[in-house]
DNA sequence: GTTGCAATCTTATCACTGATAAGATACCAC
DNA sequence: GTGGTATCTTATCAGTGATAAGATTGCAAC
């Protein structure tokens, strides 16, 4: 049917990627391990092999699924026209239903290496309903300079993952009022590149390093 | 000397922790290993279990000590009065100097769990200099509420910290832009503050969650 | 000083994991 | 059908986390 095509298992490669996510649903992914998804697959342990060089390459896969789903979300997002809230809670609303999914994610530099290829031209779809969004104010703002609009976008996506940082941690122990706080950092995330639109179009190109 | 004093070995606590950070120099903390480290210490593999319950434990105290070289670089920039550009760069280049260190600091949540008294505390500690600069700010432009400090520190950090992992990523390829990079995001962050203090001045208070 | 206790360290051992090699099996092209 | 190749299995090794049982060291009470 696919590329790939089925021998004897059927697809063994996306059932091991799809079983890691399940696995991911409720442990770390530092107790991920080739073995256990073999035995939960009823395959033999050294049968992955065959699909991952080693249990890095797995990881990787794992993290094109996580972000292929995260890119999902953002463009679901993206396309809603909810604008930069919607962007927002598509963020932290994947980091909050994955948790160990994001921070699998996360925890290696792998997307943000351009070695990485897939992993790394998904990672930029996810970015990209964002960039898109920051790019439609800066317009809006009669600013045009690609540059500035790359550093913007950049500047969001920064600011919006150490939120989710802090709340996938429940660090401020939010209960009740986490839609409250969301609402209200979402806002400031809003306010800060407002103010730094504004900003840049009072002013001439400020130079510095490029945004993307 | 200490509380613990020195049997057979001296402070096999202590030499356990500061090999796992010398370790962390050139090695991703997934590759961090007990009996690694009880063997460059030329101790028996199992010794460290009389220091530390299990490995997760060993973490959480380099964690600690990592903590504490943050906050030390924190604490010595917010005393250098060197602003908020000065606490910024103090927090990433102890990122760029341990970045091993610092993905095993925020690769698990376990500082921002209070459960984890002692790892909570000394995170808190690094984190009490940008609240302060920016409980001065607000105090500049007359806001006393402590919510709106704490929030908009939060803000900021969260900023810092996302900013940083962009940096130690090296995902912009910045190469000798990077002093330039890093001054314009620094700029950024200050504008986003200054603006949002602004915002507040004039404006009342908008509720929301607390700040901490 | 000697004795007793508790902390520390070692040796031995087990279960689990990552990884490789060699052989068996199933699919596909021809 | 036949051959070749991808897939899967069994067997095996090294490295790691962890525990148990015994040896050693330091300290404190007598």
């Amino acid at each position: 049917m696919s590329g790939k095509g089925k021998y004897h298992h059927g697809d063994l490669r996306q059932a091991l990627i799809a079983a890691a996510v399940e696995f991911l649903a409720d442990h770390p992914p530092a107790d991920l391990s080739i073995r256990k998804l073999a035995r939960s697959l009823g395959i033999s342990e050294a049968a992955p092999y065959h699909h991952f060089a080693d249990r890095q390459a797995l990881e990787l896969a794992v993290m094109a699924e996580g972000y292929a789903l995260l890119r999902d979300r953002c463009l679901a997002a993206g396309q809603a026209g909810r604008g930069l809230e919607g962007l927002c809670a598509a963020y932290t609303g994947f980091a909050l239903d994955h948790p160990n999914l994001f921070r699998l994610i996360h925890q290696s530099s792998a997307a943000r290496n351009p070695a990485n290829a897939v992993l790394y031209a998904i990672s930029a779809e996810a970015f990209a309903p964002l960039l898109a969004e920051v790019r439609q104010r800066a317009r809006a703002q009669g600013i045009d300079d690609e540059g500035q609009v790359g550093f913007l976008a950049l500047m969001v996506w920064t600011q919006l993952h150490g939120l989710t940082d802090v709340l996938i941690a429940d660090f401020l122990r939010l209960g009740d009022g986490h839609a409250a706080f969301c609402a209200r950092a979402y806002r400031h995330i809003e306010g800060s590149l407002m103010a730094a639109l504004d900003a840049v179009r009072r002013s001439p190109a400020p130079a510095g390093g490029d945004g993307r």
